[in-house]
DNA sequence: TATCAGATTGTCT
DNA sequence: GACAATCTGATAG
């Protein structure tokens, strides 16, 4: 995919038609917006993985359940799929894909685009912040810098009306010369054979990453070698 | 730095 | 009734 687009303008709606799988890579380096009663944070997403599908058995979509909870994957692409988890978290997923085709992409870390965002960020924290993935590295500890919850459920990355946004990051989003490390998702023991696929992603040596893979090194590609949303 | 148990509730069986 | 796409503070080395 090659989209001309402006930095810092909202990704089009056709942004999110393709499967989570192809998306995560190109999520990264990408500008979440969410709107709070303090002033717009902005930051950009470092590390993702991929829900896709009714086969994957790490999906809460697998078998193709659909339920209350799993209704907005089931839905089309561009929408924010909000869940509770551990009962005090919540996670926050990218919809893709057509209607009535389950996929999603986690959202596990994000990084302040400016010091005015990191001190939004911190002030909705809460507890306290030593290293940079102390403050939004892994997903439950995003929302909260973020104030994202289920009221967000089903909010459009596409709408300027959106409390919650997706823009186009700089002119190598979705890469710019950093090395994407792909491994295995996280926590999803129970996914038997999906547990051991390569769906996570995420820029090596970035400080707000929420777990290094010992084996990143060798795991890693130039992110030449992932799809593009720029030329170069 | 590494490991571990506890927190806490919506969701699904 | 069991468990979850997690985080935190405590404890040991």
């Amino acid at each position: 995919m090659n989209l001309e687009l402006t930095p810092g303008e909202l990704l089009p709606r056709s942004f999110y038609s393709v499967s989570a799988l192809e998306a995560a890579p190109l999520l990264l380096g990408q500008i979440l917006e969410r709107d709070t009663e303090e002033g717009v944070i902005r930051c950009r997403i470092v590390e993702t993985e991929s829900y896709g599908g009714v086969e994957d058995k790490g999906s809460h979509a697998y078998g193709g359940r659909r339920t209350a909870r799993t209704e907005v994957m089931f839905g089309e692409g561009g929408a924010a799929y909000v869940y509770l988890i551990y009962g005090m978290y919540h996670c926050l997923n990218v919809v893709t894909g057509p209607q009535d085709d389950p996929q999603a992409v986690l959202i596990r870390a994000v990084e302040p685009l400016a010091l005015e965002d990191e001190v939004l960020m911190r002030r909705c924290r809460g507890s306290l912040v030593r290293r940079p993935a102390d403050l939004s590295g892994g997903p439950g500890k995003l929302c909260r810098a973020l104030g994202i919850d289920k009221a967000l459920n089903g909010a459009l990355f596409y709408s300027g009306a959106s409390p919650l946004r997706l823009a186009a990051g700089g002119p190598g989003a979705g890469g710019s010369g950093e090395r994407i490390v792909a491994a295995p998702r996280i926590n999803i023991p129970y996914a038997e054979e999906y547990a051991a696929k390569p769906w996570r992603f995420y820029y090596r040596d970035n400080p707000y990453v929420s777990i290094i893979d010992k084996n990143s090194e060798a795991r890693s590609k130039p992110s030449s070698d992932f799809p593009r949303l720029f030329n170069k």
